[in-house]
DNA sequence: GCCAACGTTGGC
DNA sequence: GCCAACGTTGGC
């Protein structure tokens, strides 16, 4: 899952209460699709920076909600404000996360690009731009080992 | 700040 | 239902 560190980073989210957030603001249909079909609570999540000087992913994060409509939809004051949406029928969802650890050593874009085994992860693709990507399993190990873990 | 990529919108 | 125009994302 991405995040602007500057808006929010794995620091902001572990000092919420019990270092649990909800990602809201999700606001594209193959993102939302990814949260409110396929996560489940217990869920190991990756937190990329994105559009920072260094681009990479900083922690670990637990799915910690079933997914439920995103508030923010329905607030005409927040940016994520969509008047298209009705309560009856919420248009966006969102799920909590839980803050786990942070990767001793922060895993950069520049060397995921490098690393032959994650050739193929979504994320890295080119003209990908989905804030909320699946990874599989074996590219889950190879993070946590440029993460510095075992 | 540029630009490629791509999702979304809206006219027809 | 097509597709051009537009807006946004995000790396560089």
């Amino acid at each position: 899952m991405k995040s602007e560190p500057d808006a929010y980073s794995y620091e902001d989210l572990e000092r919420e209460k019990r270092g649990q957030g909800h990602w809201e603001g999700i606001r594209n249909f193959q993102s939302r699709n990814f949260m409110k079909n396929d996560m489940r609570v217990g869920d190991l999540v990756f937190f990329y920076y994105s559009s920072c000087p260094e681009p990479g992913i900083a922690g670990i994060m637990e799915v910690a909600s079933e997914p439920y409509p995103d508030h923010t939809q329905f607030d005409q004051k927040s940016d994520y404000y969509d008047p298209t949406s009705r309560e009856e029928k919420p248009k966006w969802w969102m799920v909590d996360v839980k803050a786990v650890e942070k990767l001793p050593n922060y895993v950069s874009l520049k060397t995921m690009r490098e690393t032959s085994e994650l050739a193929e992860m979504i994320t890295l693709r080119k003209g990908n731009r989905l804030s909320i990507t699946p990874i599989t399993k074996a590219e889950w190990g190879t993070v946590l080992r440029l993460g510095g873990k075992r």
